[in-house]
DNA sequence: TTTTATTTAGAACATTCGTTTGTACCCCAT
DNA sequence: ATGGGGTACAAACGAATGTTCTAAATAAAA
């Protein structure tokens, strides 16, 4: 268990402010940036609150040295700093499934289930996040079943694109190739010529998210 | 072209320093660090030399900020210290073609022609590289003409890994998955129905590596 | 409840560290 | 020489930043 045992809201805070600034500034914040940002009074609590952190496994940090904060696993293993995505469940590509609700799309990322991507697909989208493939709907497209496809929020897609599609009326999340279809109609296409194209009215579906990486798990 | 210019020997020590201490720290060295790493008598020579190279590109600060030098290449441009391999050429998966010669197989890396890869597939293996994939033989598993293979240059392979082959009598190197086929033979299988295996002789077969990661364009 | 441990608070302190100033040196063109 | 640009030096300043102390508030345990 990575966030193993639960912490006190404020450490819990600060941990999540260093696990987001960390990262995509490249550099630790200073104890009054912690402070400030987690809307701390005081300087000492923040320090209190990274010694127990550091205690704990959760970080490490160098002697009197300014902007030193290192985060680590919460077991005291160093943790890369490089850009992660969650992976949030799975996405059918099949059979839609009914698979997580239309709000809570990309939650908080959490340190367990998430896939490490290459720096530059974060600097070019933001909010990434991951979903595994169950079904062979996308095969032709080289999707496979257990693959894991990175979608990037994007709600303007162009024909073609590989799209994570909302189905409204079904409450449904499917994986499909996206085409427009006249004016009011759009075609949610399976890249598996043993699965039929599904025609479906515009307002009806909600466009999530593309996909921009897939990987897979190779020896 | 990097390093451009000819800077004066204290202002490039400097910056030598600087490219090996911040990727191998993970964070900036301050002021005074510089001065100690390059016997250098004085901040403010430091500071001068620092004021210098940030006039001409080679690296970036925040104001009253510590730690908070960030490396450039020279034009202004931030250079990312994540992993990239070369992308040294391309490899058949189809026929067999000659592709390159059995000893220039990982040269330097050219900034030119790299991908960037997940910092973790670097961290598992050394002296990655990356081969444009030529053909459709390995479609089945995924991998389509047109993509970018990274291969680890290992010897030793498993019953079914995709592998780079070199064919020693023939001269050619080719994707395929690797069988064992007997003691003294081996079978080389496209991963393509359309496609016969090829059965080699053990010792015409020469395992260049083994793919780990594939990367396709997507929009 | 009483006791104890944890957490928050405020303030001051000490060090680190970026910044500035003034001077001197060296080379080279005027 | 003379002056200017580039560089080096020493020292000091002040802002940024980590550290510490004491006390109070809160939560947990007994």
């Amino acid at each position: 268990m990575v966030t193993a045992s639960k912490l006190p809201a404020r450490r819990q805070r600060i941990l999540d402010f260093l696990r987001e600034f960390m990262p995509v500034n490249g550099y630790s914040p200073t104890i009054r940036e912690i402070q400030h940002s987690c809307d701390i009074s005081s300087t000492s609590v923040v320090e209190y609150n990274l010694v127990r952190l550091e205690k704990d496994g959760y970080l490490a940090r160098r002697q009197d040295s300014a902007r030193s904060i290192e985060l680590l696993d919460g077991e005291g293993n160093p943790v890369s700093n490089n850009p992660r995505v969650a992976v949030v469940g799975s996405i059918a590509a099949g059979e839609p499934l009914p698979v997580f609700s239309a709000e809570e799309i990309p939650p908080v990322p959490e340190f367990d289930h998430s896939i490490e991507i290459r720096p530059a697909l974060q600097r070019r989208f933001k909010a990434l996040y991951a979903l595994q493939v169950r079904g062979t709907s996308m095969i032709e497209d080289l999707i496979d079943d257990g693959d894991i496809v990175v979608i990037a929020p994007v709600t303007e897609v162009a024909d073609g694109d590989q799209v994570v599609a909302w189905l409204r009326d079904e409450q449904e999340a499917t994986l499909k190739k996206f085409y427009h279809h006249g004016d009011q109609w759009v075609r949610l296409q399976p890249a598996n010529s043993q699965m039929r194209p599904m025609i479906h009215a515009a307002d009806n579906v909600e466009v999530k998210g593309k996909v921009v990486e897939i990987q897979r798990q190779l020896g």
